[in-house]
RNA sequence: UGUCCUGUGGUGUAAUUGGCAACACGUCUGACUCUGGAUCAGAAGAGCCCAGGUUCGACCCCUGGCAGGACAACCA
């Protein structure tokens, strides 16, 4: 008992192993077996019909990343199988996030359109073996017959055409003698199959339409089961990963690769990431683009990928967050604040910090000469030293955030108020003598008086107050167009929705807020994406709508604010 | 009422593959602080879906339940 318990302990002690996910323990078990001469190749598969989200954020770190690590390759490749939905515009979006992303597929970009010849000798190859049929039913004919999980289906009346005229028929498809859903080619499994899947499913559809990369050579166009696998084998991918919705398509995948005698790819399925507040569906996602409920699918409240850039999400925030989210078989949904906190870790350590004040009210230094100016040195970054330092302007009348203010503060409320003394950063001890308001009350000005002995740096500035907050020298504020952004939905679930009632129901009406603030000069010219940490506020990054002289910063995420847990509590 | 998958603290992921559960986020204390940030120290929180069984011993094995999810596009 004690030994064992001695043992545990150095063991933790000496190297705590990360623990491999059960994908990582598959491969290194075949690894160990030698399968495939110790090859790892995964791949990253994304239909070109829609922008990337955080969702193939994980799936493209899962796959790269287990290239990187076993030493093997990656491929990116296109799905582009179903020319009615697909768009060249959507591959250069996917080849930009993943690069953005910070992975290389090096010169393995391919398509699964690459491959239409010799999927249809792999068909030709079933229909040889009677494995295959063409099929004239319809669309709903074939739906009808296919029975229901519960009951088994009827078998087509085509079923037992020879292998002669099925070849025939097959060719015909090709060359274009039958019009749309006229007939399709099918696979001869078997219509009682307990897996629906497995109920002579499609092989090949007719469909006359042009192809992003193939254009008007086929009017036939193969499924995704009989596209996806064989790719795989082609590229003689070892482990096919995907998420858990395709595990019923596993028995089929393997039907194949038996019967076509091809490279046994493996698939592996794992659980798709969900975000709490956030709907993940293309569909879904495309809905919010197109009924303009978001501005395109780079609104920086959109958990696409493109989005997330804009936000100010760098792509190693994103990549952390992707490892450490993990990788397993169970449904999970993970909270938007441990992706948030994976962006403020990362900014924390790389984003130069800068005083803007966002809900100006004007603060008077009284006694503080008119005309007046100093000028403070600060840190860029206290995480970085090598950051530097700058120098801020200071003068006579500041703004400062409305918030820091209050004529009655509660008990531990530790910024500005009658009588009370407070540190403006970089600066010096002022105290609040005065209040002007104006005729309904609101406060119009703040009057201080300064303790010119507390300079920040000087010998003398030592003296402890409860308080520090930021300002903006109003002489040399610069004015900047600011988006405050919130969660795009109310509902932690945001699909889970009363009886009839829509996913959109949930969208947070307030998940935008546009206003016009004061940033010190530091701030004045950004480059675009640059990132920011407006102190004591977040992380602000420069949008692509800045102009010269004219910023635009988005809020990536608020500071941590352990200030509105102290608020609440203290009603 | 078919087949397949899944079921560990609030959330997510682990447990050297049978030795009474670890890490991260979150939460709560306290220290420190010219960001009520960061950092540091610490605490609470699951007894592993349930019931049997095997075993000296089970989160890990067996049996039976229960719960959740996926599957009935010529989408992927």
């Amino acid at each position: 008992m004690e030994e064992n318990k001695n043992a545990r302990n150095s063991g933790k002690n000496e190297e705590t192993k990360p623990s491999l996910n059960f994908i990582e323990q598959i491969i290194e078990e075949d690894l160990r077996q030698n399968k495939n001469q110790s090859r790892v190749h995964t791949r990253f598969p994304p239909e070109p019909n829609g922008y990337l989200h955080i969702g193939h954020a994980k799936s493209i770190c899962l796959n790269f990343g287990l290239g990187i690590k076993y030493n093997g390759l990656t491929n990116l490749r296109f799905d582009d199988t179903n020319p009615l939905t697909e768009d060249v515009e959507y591959v250069d979006s996917i080849k930009e996030d993943v690069r953005w992303l910070g992975f290389d597929w090096e010169e393995r970009e391919y398509y699964a359109s690459d491959y239409f010849e010799q999927l249809y000798e792999f068909a030709v190859k079933l229909i040889k073996k009677g494995k295959a049929y063409v099929c004239d039913m319809s669309a709903e004919e074939i739906s009808a017959n296919r029975g229901t999980p519960t009951r088994p289906g009827k078998e087509s009346p085509f079923r037992g055409r020879s292998i002669e005229e099925n070849l025939d028929l097959f060719a015909g498809m090709r060359k274009g003698e039958f019009s749309d859903g006229e007939k399709v080619l099918r696979a001869r499994i078997d219509m009682s199959s307990p897996n629906m899947h497995m109920r002579d499913p499609v092989l090949y559809r007719i469909i006359h339409a042009h192809h992003h990369r193939t254009g008007n050579d086929w009017c036939i166009y193969p499924t995704y089961d009989f596209a996806h696998g064989q790719s795989d084998s082609i590229e003689k991918i070892t482990h096919s990963i995907c998420t858990l919705e395709f595990e019923v398509h596993r028995p089929l995948y393997e039907w194949f690769i038996k019967e076509l005698e091809i490279f046994p790819s493996r698939q592996i399925e794992f659980a798709r990431l969900n975000l709490s507040y956030t709907v993940m569906s293309k569909r879904k996602l495309l809905e919010l683009v197109k009924k303009n409920l978001v501005n395109g699918w780079d609104d920086p409240r959109m958990p696409t990928i493109c989005g997330l850039r804009r936000r100010g999400y760098t792509p190693e925030s994103i990549r952390t967050f992707a490892e450490r989210i993990g990788v397993a078989k169970r449904d999970n949904v993970i909270d938007v604040a441990f992706l948030e906190h994976c962006i403020r870790e990362d900014l924390n350590h790389r984003a130069s910090r800068v005083m803007a004040v966002l809900n100006p009210v004007k603060l008077v230094i009284t006694n503080y000469p008119e005309g007046k100016t100093e000028e403070m040195e600060a840190v860029n970054n206290p995480e970085d030293e090598s950051a530097g330092k700058r120098f801020v302007s200071f003068s006579r009348e500041i703004y400062i955030e409305r918030e820091d203010f209050m004529e009655d503060p509660p008990k531990k409320y530790f910024r500005l108020s009658p009588g009370n003394e407070v540190r403006l950063k970089y600066a010096y001890i002022i105290k609040c003598e005065d209040v002007v308001k104006d005729a309904s009350g609101n406060i119009t000005e703040i009057r201080c008086t300064y303790d010119a002995l507390t300079r920040s740096g000087s010998p003398e500035s030592n003296r402890k107050v409860k308080g520090t907050i930021h300002w903006v020298s109003v002489q040399h504020a610069c004015e900047a167009e600011v988006r405050l952004f919130d969660r795009l939905f109310m509902k932690e679930n945001p699909e889970d929705t009363a009886d009839g009632e829509d996913f959109k129901m949930n969208l947070n009406p307030d998940s935008l807020k546009v206003i016009t603030g004061y940033t010190e000069p530091a701030a004045s010219s950004p480059a675009v994406l640059e990132k920011f940490q407006f102190e004591r506020l977040g992380y602000f990054c420069a949008d692509y709508d800045t102009k010269p002289g004219k910023p635009v910063f988005n809020r990536t995420v608020t500071l941590k604010d352990s200030w509105v847990k102290v608020d609440k509590n203290s009603d």
